[in-house]
DNA sequence: GAAATACTTAAGTTGACACTTGACAATCGC
DNA sequence: GCGATTGTCAAGTGTCAACTTAAGTATTTC
């Protein structure tokens, strides 16, 4: 489909890249500088930053430059975004399959037309 | 960096596209065939077909088909996968920030490298 | 058994995205 | 000031992924 990015769109597609996600390990560990964060990882420092800015358009990480160093923190609102996402369909889901067995004994005009009622 | 993907790297590229989230979605509220789970969405039979495919290699999906029916459900397991993740992640990410102030005042060889102790 | 339904598969297009290289800018230590 | 450190910006490249169209395969219905 690929319309236009709200912000739960951002946010799962971050996680989506495995280098991204190394990058929030390293930074559930504690703030660090762009370079130290590069370092393990073995991708170009350039690669990172435009890493960082993906990361940061998403809030989930914040960023601040002090003097030469920017130093890069985590920002717990972001994953919250994605844990309420996934929570919320969890639960529909577990009530959906309460009435699993309903579901599947039913025809499927529950929830597309409804019929008149006479 | 663009590894090879383990699980958890496919539920979150799964997660990351808005077609298959609006697909999650209506999955949240039961199971469903696949032209049905294509009728509200603007894209072709085709192309739901394709991303089924990537949420069931997920395990984010489960399908089978009777006749010539492809029923849809979700699979509650895959989801605990993305939500684990999130969760161990902002865990320490909270204890990070208890000491958040103590690594910002100190210089930060306290994950790289360890000094000789004499 | 012919027509309709419900997918399935293959091939091709297009745009996004991860990465690199190389040049540049700001700041720190001396 | 000068050189080293630390990051930033702009192009450019190659790959992947989302879609489409079009043709094909089972199944069911009449």
């Amino acid at each position: 489909m690929q319309r236009k990015k709200p912000d739960i769109d951002r946010v799962f597609h971050a996680l989506g890249d495995p280098s991204r996600r190394a990058i929030l390990e390293k930074l559930s560990q504690g703030p660090i500088s762009v370079s130290k964060l590069a370092e393990p990882l073995q991708i170009t420092l350039a690669a990172v930053v435009q890493h960082l800015k993906v990361l940061e358009e998403s809030g989930l990480v914040q960023t601040e430059k002090v003097g030469r160093v920017r130093t890069c923190r985590l920002e717990p609102a972001g994953l919250s975004v994605a844990a309420e996402w996934i929570g919320a369909r969890r639960s529909m889901w577990e009530r959906g399959l309460d009435r699993l067995g309903d579901l599947l004994a039913e025809p499927d005009e529950k929830w597309r037309e409804k019929p008149p009622r006479p």
